[in-house]
DNA sequence: ATGGTTGCAAACACTTTGCACATGA
DNA sequence: TCATGTGCAAAGTGTTTGCAACCAT
């Protein structure tokens, strides 16, 4: 259990971005290698905005139509995900982690992820019910984390 | 049950909207009314356009401005919710209706509701493992209604 | 009468697109 | 080399805001 955890991690973070990358037919260019990089450093999904900034403080001047671009293309090939919290604007995480959700702090922020698949039976009640054959889900938890509650 | 049901829809359709909006210190405006009496017509949530379309057929000029600050106004009030189908855009219903969730064709756009609390245990199982205090939670489902399974 | 509401225009945030130039394979 | 990627500018949505005119109470 515990062992997987490491392993996992490790593979994420060691794995090579351009093998990655040619794997799906993308040049593997400085940008991308980038974003990929801050993608795997980060452990909450990220906007547009904040990729951005994460590529100016390491001289990478880019330009926000690229990384929209760049989004939508590692959405195409499967590389991220995309997800949106309920504010008007997009947010990308790698898809090479596991299905979970996010409990969202209202008050300062935080993210954090819960592990799991809780809804399998949900979605074949459903089914049951409404004959709605369901394929995906979004689910984000908003309230107080720890260090709000006080 | 099925009592229940027909009791509810005919309160819903003939409250009174004038009263409600007072009741909320708000003025009832020849807009608000109509846009009160569109949302209980509906029985999904709909965006800004089309309750500027919904005005337009029924010869009220307004105006999308007037719109937004209206359901922010009666989001405010408790009105209405606000949500969001991972789509770049809010959408707004009653909230007078009980707690639902949506489904949503992706291939024909239909949205049917799904009744009840199903994550209860599941916040409670949230609060227990990582002490977030859950308050809120969004989630839909996206999938093939009946008619687009063939 | 007067404070809340609306219309309009302008501005803002997020996202997409066209085109010329640059670059990885 | 050449298809693919990028920068820039412009444009397309969705949303907010300032201000003057308007209207429900």
């Amino acid at each position: 259990m515990q062992l997987d955890r490491i392993y996992m991690f490790s593979f994420k973070n060691n794995h090579n971005c351009k093998e990655e990358l040619q794997e799906v037919s993308l040049k593997a260019t400085p940008a991308r290698i980038a974003v990929m990089k801050f993608l795997e450093s980060v452990d909450k999904p990220v906007d547009v905005n904040s990729i951005l900034d994460y590529l100016r403080q390491r001289d990478i001047d880019t330009n926000p139509a690229t990384i929209f671009r760049m989004m939508n293309d590692f959405l195409q090939k499967g590389i991220t995900k995309q997800i949106q919290f309920q504010e008007g604007k997009a947010r990308y995480e790698l898809s090479n982690k596991g299905h979970h959700h996010h409990l969202i702090c209202t008050n300062c922020g935080k993210v954090e992820e819960v592990e799991g698949d809780f809804l399998k039976s949900m979605e074949e009640k459903i089914y049951k019910d409404k004959k709605f054959r369901v394929k995906d889900h979004s689910l984000e938890f908003f309230g107080l984390c720890v260090d709000c509650q006080k």
